[in-house]
DNA sequence: CATAATTTACAGACCAGTCGGTCTATATTT
DNA sequence: AAATATAGACCGACTGGTCTGTAAATTATG
């Protein structure tokens, strides 16, 4: 792993935990072990450059994740692993990692707009790519109904973040057939 | 009002736009127009307990609101109305302000504990007054769904904000029976 | 009632530390 | 030689917080 990708990796480590402005770029330098210089070598325009490439990787790491806990499964028991996916984050991490979009985009408004924007592009992402998964085992109006579940499952993350307390994400677990069928 | 409730309230407004990190005294004292004795005077704890102050103050300003949209209503006229705050604090605010806990809460793992508890708190405040609402308008298992119903909400909430476009909260109204008849 | 003593509140200069960012210099690779 | 990458000293602006001092309000005491 290169400069530029260990650089981006622990950026959006950071950013899940502490959001844009709780991420300096000197404890990113400092966790890399790498002078000033090669940031800015890497990332000429900066924190903000570096920050919306860490977003795009964390929503694409996270994608994956999500992507093997649907795989081969119906449609509620894959909903199912994917909230187990978010129970098991928060634990190991002693609540310190939700949604690595979320803790970014409750900053936009307040940051440079390509980093909601990137944000956004990621949510929709995962919307499609769960829309196909619904599409292909049969359930109707798919899209709209990832993106409630989407809703569900993110309100859900931050609930349980702030209580440290994973019941809220697993009381989704019952209200998904509701969902799918409604 | 005076200098202590000046404070808090923009402290408020503040930490609903840019969170914990990216709100800094400096720029509280500047919008009261109070110097730095007068912050330190009535809060000796510094930024932590000014802010945990701001998180209880924002969360009951916010309850207030969902109150009076609810009150006098039926349960899904009622939650639809709630809904229709939340979209109109987004508009009116160019998409900065969503929900004042969830911005504070997500940097929670972070900082001091005692404001992931005070954020904790509030929600419980919320979701115990809606839990009443409901059941006054005899639905069942009201307590459930309104921790289900506020998933949705924050869900959407943050959805909308980071999509620039309210539909995420708008969609939820189509759900609203779906999970009060569930 | 007057005034002295005490507390509450306001005021801002100042501090060490950190912020994001620029700069020049040196390796390393092609 | 030229391009790429590493290296870190250095910069002004800003961070949260401390400190000393003054003004105003409250309470105690004669």
């Amino acid at each position: 792993m290169n400069t530029r990708e260990r650089l981006i990796s622990i950026t959006s480590d950071l950013i899940r935990k502490k959001g844009y402005f709780g991420t300096g770029i000197n404890e990113i330098l400092k966790q890399v072990a790498v002078p000033k210089g090669s940031l800015y070598h890497h990332f000429p325009n900066g924190k903000d450059e570096l920050i919306r490439e860490a977003v795009y990787y964390g929503g694409e790491s996270q994608m994956h994740k999500y992507g093997n806990a649907l795989r081969g499964k119906p449609a509620e028991e894959g909903l199912a692993a994917m909230i187990d996916v978010m129970v098991e984050e928060l634990t190991a991490s002693n609540f310190e990692d939700a949604c690595p979009i979320a803790a970014v985009a409750m900053a936009s408004g307040s940051i440079d707009d390509d980093i909601r924007a990137a944000c956004a592009k990621v949510f929709v992402g995962w919307q499609n790519d769960l829309a196909g998964y619904l599409e292909r085992r049969g359930v109707d109006n798919a899209q709209q109904k990832a993106e409630e579940l989407y809703a569900m499952f993110e309100g859900a993350y931050v609930l349980s973040k702030a209580h440290k307390d994973v019941k809220y994400l697993l009381l989704q677990k019952k209200f998904i057939a509701v969902i799918l069928n409604s």
